[in-house]
DNA sequence: CGTAGCATGTAACAGGTTACATGATTCT
DNA sequence: AGAATCATGTAACCTGTTACATGCTACG
């Protein structure tokens, strides 16, 4: 079963390079790891309390020192063997979702043109996307000192390459539908 | 808001063919629908018994007719109603969860050993499900009479794509790693 | 002085999974 | 005879989202 908790390990890795707040995860969260994850305050908040009172990240209150009332968090040392160990232990499942594929693997029900128009909104979905993810890369490739900017980058060509596979077979699956049309 | 209930779509959806039992669903589950889509069974026959309460779905019980137990569900017209509509609305969400990319993204905490363990793992069990689609493609591709292959094609064509570009990444990804070795 | 962004949080609910329980039938 | 597969189901749990509630601060 091992750990299932994934929150508590997005959370724990993101302050194992500096301190955050709630607030600044999910904003990591709806930036640089938006095209493989996700996640809300509903489940951020709650899960920082809870670490915080398992020893595994400590609240640094910043709260009247200077600017805005803010919840710093960082790792402690059982934090940052509790992250260590997970991150060794076999990836238990990568899931995907895709609602689009769905619909169109039921498609007979939906007809051509309907098909058709999920495969565009995908598209026009993914373009904008892949265009930013493009320029991460190149920004990335450019400045390579810091250790982790490796890391970054093999995500984010990650996200080059799987997105460069959707564009194509979009167009691919366009042609397939058009080719249908005149049976 | 709209109807988020994922289950009940996939079990009307494959339902809109061929009158299916529960184990029957889980089997698809597990094979045609297994690389962009999962569900287990104890969200399956809750779900079948809440649709037949709807009067989305009607169990036609065999039981006791011939050979074993068993109970067939198909649509009704009004779930046929549903379906359409659902398949007509735009698609709200394709999640992704990759683990895999969560422990790499926090590689810096990992090493480049533990990072190249995760590549080669991804890699593994990758390749064998991307043969099986490749074939997959090929025997669609050859017989193209009935109506619903176009787009069984189209999503295992979706499949071919992105495991090539997984497959890709992992190539790219291992020599950018070991590129950073000798630094 | 109003709007956008910073910042924290909770309650209700949704939507699943896991593990268990049970038993028939087919294949070897 | 025993294993694999067919077949149905439930209870406990987990994990997370949505929607709401609140208020400060920076900027134009």
């Amino acid at each position: 079963m091992a750990n299932d908790k994934r929150m508590d390990c997005v959370i724990l890795g993101l302050l194992s390079h500096e301190a955050l707040t709630g607030y600044d995860i999910k904003k990591k969260l709806d930036t640089s790891l938006s095209f493989f994850w996700s996640g809300s305050y509903g489940s951020i908040y709650p899960t920082l309390n809870k670490l915080s009172k398992e020893g595994l990240i400590v609240a640094t209150d910043s709260t009247l020192k200077e600017g805005r009332a803010k919840i710093l968090y960082s790792l402690t040392p059982e934090g940052h063997a509790f992250l260590k160990a997970w991150l060794t232990e076999p990836v238990i499942k990568d899931e995907l979702r895709y609602e689009t594929l769905l619909k169109l693997f039921f498609g007979g029900e939906l007809g051509r043109v309907g098909a058709l128009e999920h495969i565009k909104r995908f598209e026009e979905k993914i373009k904008p996307q892949y265009e930013l993810l493009q320029m991460i890369v190149e920004s990335l490739k450019a400045v390579q000192e810091e250790k982790d900017h490796v890391y970054y980058l093999l995500t984010a060509m990650f996200g080059v390459e799987t997105y460069e596979a959707y564009l194509r077979w979009c167009e691919k699956a366009k042609k397939e539908l058009k080719k249908n049309e005149t049976k």
